[in-house]
DNA sequence: CTGTTAGCGCCTTCAT
DNA sequence: ATGAAGGCGCTAACAG
């Protein structure tokens, strides 16, 4: 007892008119007078209408390109991202899309403006990794201007025309991070390192301010040292890291607030304070993994990387076929990551 | 200059065969000649064809329904997965496919047992929160046998021929309860007070395992008092509650391990020492939040119920489409929901 | 303004 | 063992 689902022509028949008029209601083309338009509407509703999502596409018959602007100095996290996308090229190629790859140097503002402008128009869509600075604004703007859809990814730029941001509030991570600390200290006192890649950096620099926040206002048995840059680079962290541990004996914490992990890791450990320093990190990886369970790492923040890359395809798609992306499915947690509930 | 994408035509033409073989190969259906296999095989590979899906699903025609056992006295958390699989609804019908609720008594065995094999034929597939009992194992085991998909959700039945499971390592939130728990005391010595629901549920009783697991081991300075069972209900878990702060002046943690937080919450706070015992509970709901925010929760151990529920219905519809579910991206963590990143 | 018609790319009888 | 041909439900070009 299975009844054939309703069809677009089914509607065309109880509405006395066309498929194509149907169509053209459907898809609020003109054309069509107010008064059928309303009958055809009607109808729809009446019979449950949903055009089949598979037929629409096939007969549209469209494919689509998008183009993922990243860093070319890959770290562990935007590695994530690519092999993501990599796994998902089956997948979409069997729904006509494509994915490409442009890697530039995304803290240069003038080399990624340049590469936005170039490598854009090539594509229906981008995904930029994109740095908060006019000219990059401008660049998004332009692309968006022309219709072509550009989602920030990982790293926003609020004020330019981009459809989307997909990644964390980094405030919000910080503020976490300030929490966690707070709360892991238990009330005593002692001194709290933080060493950034680069304050220049929006990502880090609100990460910073989140934490600092928190724990200004709230722990004042915590006291800062000043905050350290080191590049991201794990031989300047390692330094950096080497500094704060001999000249304060009452270091308590450290927060290693990009990356360059390994550097910070190693040297808590060769100073043999690992385990009483509370060290709080980003992203999942495995190394950060393997310091969670060694007792170096307390808590690892992680902005999932496959979910994305998942959802910087989703929203392109979405947008690409005038759909509204939904919000819900597409908001990006962050995720506090601690030894034992690690993916 | 964009070329046309390769079409099942184009390998029939290159490997000089009709499409129809071609379409045999491409699903290992019987009737071809060995030989002809590995032509056609090659010229795919070689051509790099996929079968475009929008297509495939149009010309099958055919369609699925997926049959959603839930709990008939809905908790928050069960609310917001059904509430999720309504939100699905227009989109899943115009991809041909109907999701049906079935209410039961998930804690009678024999009922959910009566359900699943009443229920359960009348779908291509259905994901029950099951209870792990031998009666209703054997009719999930049934109903796998006739070829209905059956995959568990929020709590599983490991033994079970379900094809999937979808939901949390319960024991892994239960050891990070107990990290946190264990961290956020920073070293004061206390009392420790577990309340579940039942701990003939399985999800509550791997809950207490995990945390007990690790403060006992790691964590010398606290002291479990006895658990207790509350039913999820919030009376109950009030009148528990009350027990376990005047009797204990040393109270120092509370784990809500199972809904009725509302309860145990509001004795807390009565109790005005809210702030200073460690309170952790599950699922983020309004009133988890509230209390997060008041700093009268510390932590909120989530299992996403909009993931769940999305991965749910993909993991059915991959399964009733014989492919296989993609693991890494139906992974459901254990999410720690702090003040500071509550979503 | 509205209808006719020819596909989109694959799957599925039915022949051969 | 293989091929020919007719859809699946929707869209778009072209008529009228």
């Amino acid at each position: 007892m299975k009844m054939a689902p309703i069809a677009l022509k089914d509607v065309a028949r109880e509405a006395g008119v066309s498929t194509a008029t149907v169509d053209r209601v459907l898809h609020g083309r003109p054309g069509v007078r107010e008064a059928t338009v309303r009958r055809v509407k009607d109808t729809i509703e009446r019979l449950g209408f949903r055009p089949n999502t598979a037929a629409a596409e096939l007969a549209r018959g469209r494919s689509a390109r998008f183009g993922f602007v990243m860093p070319e100095n890959t770290n562990a996290f935007m590695e994530e991202i690519v092999a993501n996308l990599a796994k998902m090229r089956p997948m979409l190629s069997a729904n006509r899309i494509a994915l490409d790859v442009v890697g530039t140097n995304v803290f240069d503002p003038e080399a990624l403006a340049t590469t936005i402008e170039t490598a854009g128009p090539h594509f229906d869509g981008i995904a930029v990794v994109a740095l908060d600075h006019p000219r990059v604004r401008a660049s998004i703007d332009e692309l968006a201007e022309a219709g072509i859809h550009v989602v920030t990814l990982v790293s926003d730029v609020p004020s330019s025309r981009r459809a989307h941001y997909i990644g964390v509030d980094n405030t919000a991570a910080g503020r976490t991070v300030g929490s966690l600390i707070g709360r892991f200290t238990g009330g005593r006192p002692g001194k709290v390192a933080m060493i950034a890649g680069s304050l220049s950096l929006r990502d880090h620099a609100e990460r910073l301010f989140g934490m600092t926040q928190v724990i200004a206002a709230e722990y004042p048995n915590l006291q800062f040292l000043p905050v350290a840059q080191g590049c991201d680079d794990d031989g300047r962290n390692a330094e950096i890291t080497r500094g704060f541990v001999e000249q304060n004996p009452d270091l308590i914490a450290v927060y290693n607030i990009g990356a360059g992990t390994a550097g910070v890791g190693q040297t808590l450990i060769d100073s043999g304070r690992a385990r009483d320093i509370i060290f709080v990190a980003h992203d999942v990886t495995p190394l950060t993994q393997r310091y969670l369970l060694l007792g170096v790492a307390d808590a690892v923040i992680s902005q999932n990387p496959g979910r994305q890359a998942r959802s910087a395809v989703r929203v392109l798609t979405a947008l690409s076929r005038n759909e509204p992306p939904l919000a819900e499915q597409e908001y990006i947690g962050v995720e506090i990551v601690m030894r034992d509930n690690m993916p």
